[in-house]
DNA sequence: ACGCTACACGACCGATCGGTCGCATACAAT
DNA sequence: ATTGTATGCGACCGATCGGTCGTGTAGCGT
């Protein structure tokens, strides 16, 4: 009915807040956040709208009206989880220079990422790339998206750095810091996050 | 172990020995193979019993009167993978010595059993420790089990191997192969696989 | 031959799943 | 004030979940 003539008001696509959505993009955000939060210990593909609506505090049709179907929170819990990892470890280590400053600031700020529990299941980029490494779909592709995102993101300081081989090193961080959370959820002995530091800083000095 | 002559390994439960089992241990091992095989592809709690009949042509029934509840079935599809892992990588490196040349064959092997698809989702224990990682009960007892044991296998070779620093060693090491398999899930790229084996082989000092 | 027991099945159970529908309510634009 | 739209809820739907029960059957020991 909208996209007639008369009105070229704004449709459904804008991101925009323009007031009146304010009650139902608060409630769009609780149940991403909620789903974003259950993905890591049990699971993206395990959470249910009735759970989230207990959690939340929401019905399930009243979810159900602000969120096509499950799918699309699935996808919302991805962004919401991306907005996360950019608010505690991208932006922080940003002020610092491009290359092996800003790359120690990634590693400082991974670190506290996860021991101070930003996800209760540690990182969600590893939690979610594993559960949907060979599934297909929109879930899976925002997924995948997640993580070449964090990728390149890497390779590319390592490039600023001076990295013989940006590709190696970026595999041999992101592998340390994937196993270093591995351990720490599974043996919850923090001494793992410190070595992953540690040695991702002697792939940035050799 | 191999009470059989033909048929390997078909001894996940040890209580009894009644001989007559066999009809029942073949129901038991068909369920406990196909619950691992899904488990790495939809994650070994999204297994349901009725799926797992379909896949096997029992009846659901069928399959609840050989294993007590569902988590039985997951405690067992643990127990499967973990032979099919000693059947493809650890067996086939052990005779070779101790130290280097077994790490260089485990290698080998684990590329090969990866690259073989010995399970559709790639590594068992990859999928399942993060899946796991911050649940407990007995199947994430089981999980962290099996997760614990292969480290220990790595470690001890790289003692034998004279590492000066095995722990931080075998870090590396399972961190490249997980990483390797994260990605050759992900993307689809065997160059990951080679990359782990010749990142490894760095750490072996050759 | 017999009984015992493990295996296997169909029927069925309460609970929960994702999702729909109708209705009430807020809010914004007219 | 009226109209249109987005939010929210309770009731309800068919499907599937894990699991139970009763029955039948295929070996095995005696």
């Amino acid at each position: 009915m909208a996209s007639d003539t008369t009105d070229p008001a704004a449709d459904l696509p804008a991101p925009r807040a323009d007031g009146r959505r304010a009650r139902g993009d608060r409630t769009r955000h609780d149940v991403a956040r909620q789903a974003a939060m259950s993905a890591t210990v049990h699971g993206l593909d395990a959470i249910t709208v009735g759970a989230l609506a207990a959690r939340t505090g929401h019905s399930k049709s009243g979810i159900l009206t602000v969120f096509a179907n499950r799918e699309a929170i699935q996808i919302a819990a991805v962004a919401e989880a991306r907005t996360l990892y950019l608010r505690h470890v991208v932006e922080p280590s940003w002020p610092a220079a491009p290359g092996a400053p800003r790359l120690r600031a990634l590693l400082d700020n991974w670190v506290a990422y996860l021991r101070d529990g930003v996800f209760p299941g540690g990182c969600f980029i590893t939690a979610t790339s594993v559960e949907y490494g060979r599934r297909e779909g929109p879930v899976a592709d925002a997924v995948r998206g997640l993580a070449r995102e964090w990728l390149d993101l890497l390779e590319a300081e390592l490039s600023a750095a001076g990295s013989d081989s940006p590709t190696d090193d970026a595999f041999r961080i992101d592998a340390y810091l994937r196993a270093a959370n591995t351990r720490y959820q599974l043996f919850g002995d923090e001494v793992e996050l410190e070595r992953a530091r540690r040695l991702s800083l002697d792939v940035l000095g050799a």
